[in-house]
DNA sequence: TTGAAAGCGCTAACAT
DNA sequence: ATGTTAGCGCTTTCAA
């Protein structure tokens, strides 16, 4: 390799290569008062770092990730890892991988992307290459294969979702059962005593992805302590599910009048469903969604909703990593409670 | 830091270290044979190339990402850099970036994901560090301020989208001019004379996202050539911007029988509100969308449509960068010729 | 408050 | 076909 000190370019894939030595030569110190003004591991004088500071500017100096996670064994990257077939909604998904990777970025990390189908293999892969330091895990299941995975390599690990098995590994997700509560108690407190809850798809619930349960079981309890007619039924999303189950629900009980849906897809589908069938929301019947603001704002009227907090729980996941990198106890799960926004799409009963 | 060579198992992130050097101890032979093993880059007798792997295998050993990179400057890394408010369709997004991870596997290759608030700091930033050595772009706009920065930081790098002045970058996207010229002659051979095309929103065309508009120019282009009368109509996705935009449409010009769609959260609403207005699809009006085959497939009847290619566009965009990063020319714009599948939305025009 | 220098684990000449 | 070894650019003792 040619020497750099010829002053000329080098014409490899990182341009002109600016290293620690660069700066430390220009700013009349040595590497280590470089290494040490960027890491404030020690302290620096005023004047010294200003120089530092200057030289690194005037150089476009910007580490070298490798040699640093070399020499510190700490890489700066989280890897997340996204099931490639996911129970929840797409847009959902993207809006806390977004929130993870700034979030990750303002604690100077960066975000690598795994696939589910790397499965367990590329948490091994990461955490033995010293690619990563930590591990994020999107919609995990009740039983998840990477919980043990992640227990074995003892790698700083959350998961986005609740798994029954979490023992003291730390999660966040959004507290489904107390969501399916507060809709009953919004549809309870309207005057409705008649009421339905329109799921996902029924693999969904097979596939016991925690989330969907959950929100059963808080609706259907609420619902029962509260003194209401409450029923259940998955929905796969297709408008023609949308409308036999709509229409099923309104046969068997035709005095139906709170509705709440958990189905990004079948969402829009039920209102122009209900106004087909004559029924005016809010005025004949109510809705309620556990659902994204967005979906909840296109459809019309505009859906109260409990929305899914989904940057929250990006900016969550990460901050639980980095607690965790720093040596501080995170363990348990961590529920955010529900939010409810009321808009037109729920009223008082009117008989 | 304490040495290796007692056995004692290390508490740091990774685990127990295996080396390169443990692995050449067991396998009798030096680290160089053991390198060149894994790489390929000279020839290695079998027996000793599975000796070699039997070590490995053994001591499940993982070269260290953070050293190669130092070694090799290369990381083996590819950035990809997803804008956070973007036009396209989100789960297409989605679908893209799930391609690329899984192609980039294929190759070697991780992913590392890059907000777009990052800017042009962030592609910057990954090649001035070394992080990534490529970079793939989602959704690129008409005039895109990240190109410039590519061509001066002259790292490998794939748009997916096409912008105008692409010069020598190579780009993957649909061909939506010949789309749109496709979901024309589609209505044309039907038999329909009076169309429309609803499309994205009107602030998508504004901020001169290449594929709006070429499918306009395609769509309208074909239609004159085939002597239909056509408009075009933003949309801004909303159910009631859906509802107005049809009713406009179908007031302005009531014997439109021919509709393309170009907007995922509309579609379905338009196949709602044609129920709603009386048109019986196909039977009275045949509707063409341009969209992923899920939005196509949940909607009813099932929509006639040209699907969006987002696995092929995630691959082809990894095969590129990989391309380019092995030495071999790859410019100009990799247009994907659109498919046209006929499903139950479009039919002969019944007169 | 600062400097010198020994690695971190790997790759790729340069040997043989 | 295989071994030896000099770095890659950084962090972090150990010294001063």
């Amino acid at each position: 390799m040619p020497s750099r000190d010829d002053g000329s370019a080098q014409l490899t894939g990182r341009g002109a290569v600016v290293t620690i030595a660069d700066v430390a030569e220009r700013a009349e110190v040595s590497t280590s008062t470089v290494s040490y003004a960027l890491s404030g591991k020690r302290p620096i004088s005023e004047r010294t770092r200003e120089r530092v500071m200057r030289a690194i500017a005037d150089l476009g100096y910007h580490p070298h990730a490798g040699a640093r996670s070399l020499a510190s064994s700490q890489s700066n990257i989280i890897a997340v890892m996204v099931p490639l077939r996911t129970d929840m909604y797409v847009p959902v998904i993207m809006e806390i991988l977004m929130a993870m990777t700034t979030a990750a970025r303002t604690y100077g990390k960066d975000i690598l992307l795994l696939t589910g189908d790397e499965g367990t293999d590329g948490v091994r892969r990461v955490a033995a290459s010293g690619l990563a330091d930590a591990a994020l895990l999107m919609d995990v299941e009740l039983h998840d294969e990477r919980i043990p995975v992640l227990r074995e390599i003892s790698m700083p690990a959350v998961m986005v979702g609740l798994p029954s098995e979490a023992g003291e590994l730390p999660c966040v997700d959004l507290n489904f059962e107390a969501a399916g509560e507060v809709c009953a108690d919004h549809l309870a407190d309207l005057g409705h005593d008649d009421v339905a809850l329109i799921g996902v798809s029924a693999s969904v619930y097979r596939r016991h992805t925690g989330f969907a349960a959950r929100t059963v079981t808080g609706f259907m309890n609420r619902a029962r302590e509260r003194g209401l007619r409450a029923t259940h039924r998955p929905c796969d999303g297709t408008f023609d599910s949308t409308a036999g189950t709509l229409t099923r629900i309104l046969n068997e009980r035709p005095a139906t009048s709170g509705f709440v849906i958990q189905n990004e897809e079948a969402a829009s589908q039920l209102m122009s469903l209900l106004r087909q069938f004559g029924r005016v929301v809010p005025q004949d019947v109510s809705v309620v969604a556990i659902c994204p603001d967005q979906v909840a704002l296109q459809s019309s009227p505009r859906l109260t909703s409990v929305p899914i907090p989904a940057e929250e729980m990006g900016r969550g996941a990460v901050r639980l990593a980095i607690m965790q990198l720093s040596g501080q106890a995170t363990a348990g799960a961590t529920l955010i409670p529900p939010r409810l926004v009321v808009r037109e799409s729920s009223g008082v009963r009117v008989r």
